[in-house]
DNA sequence: TTCAGTGGTTCAAGCATTTAAACCGATTGC
DNA sequence: GCAATCGGTTTAAATGCTTGAACCACTGAA
């Protein structure tokens, strides 16, 4: 493959990852993914979180909220009660496209 | 494996990234990745980085700085002139471990 | 209908990041 | 020595992000 489209696709993929990269790059977004890992697949609710943390409720809840947008964690309804969890599907896993095109041009260029 | 090890494992591998992430989320650093992509291994000066984006010659200087900090880009001097190249060996090739780590985690315990 | 629980949102304050102008030292050519 | 190039750093302004108090709407139980 040409490293001219090489350039181009990485630059496609470094796109559709930046909303994930500066969502995971935040150390209090990661407490909550950590604190979600805990919960496992039941999910945890944004009080829950915010009594497992030194973070305040609107903190939770703005985090989440980035985190959601990035496509990294999900939401169910149970009657007012909200049950965020990591998605499995999630764009993480987007980055490891994004790695290999990364590796692929440092190995080869360099 | 134990959960609560991976999961340990999983925070160290977060925190030895959080520098990467942060610095390779941002659209202006990613853009100067691209520049030093295209100028391959030989490197490039910040004067060249500058001319080729619209970035003033403090603000390439200062994300170079960021890059080099999280371990990403390298830099060698010739008299006055600092070529600054991304290290093939990079910090940005520790992501795979840390993905690798969230895959099995999410896979897993989901 | 009243009340407690849940959680999203608004707002203003505080803090961090980004930026360009100006300045600095170092090096090279004349 | 003098001028020009190179690029790092300091500064101040602007912008953006994060935070908690206060407020809102919604639900379910009594």
């Amino acid at each position: 493959m040409h490293d001219s489209l090489k350039l181009s696709r990485l630059k496609s993929d470094f796109k559709s990852c930046t909303r994930v990269l500066s969502a995971i790059g935040d150390e209090t977004r990661q407490l909550i993914l950590f604190t979600l890992i805990d919960a496992g697949c039941d999910g945890m609710r944004v009080g829950e979180i915010t009594a497992q943390t030194h973070l305040s409720r609107p903190a939770v809840s703005h985090h989440l909220k980035i985190l959601k947008n990035a496509g990294i964690v999900e939401v169910y309804k149970v009657t007012t009660m909200n049950y965020y969890y990591l998605d499995p599907s999630s764009k993480l896993m987007d980055l490891k496209k994004l790695i290999a095109g990364l590796e692929d041009l440092l190995i080869v260029s360099q």
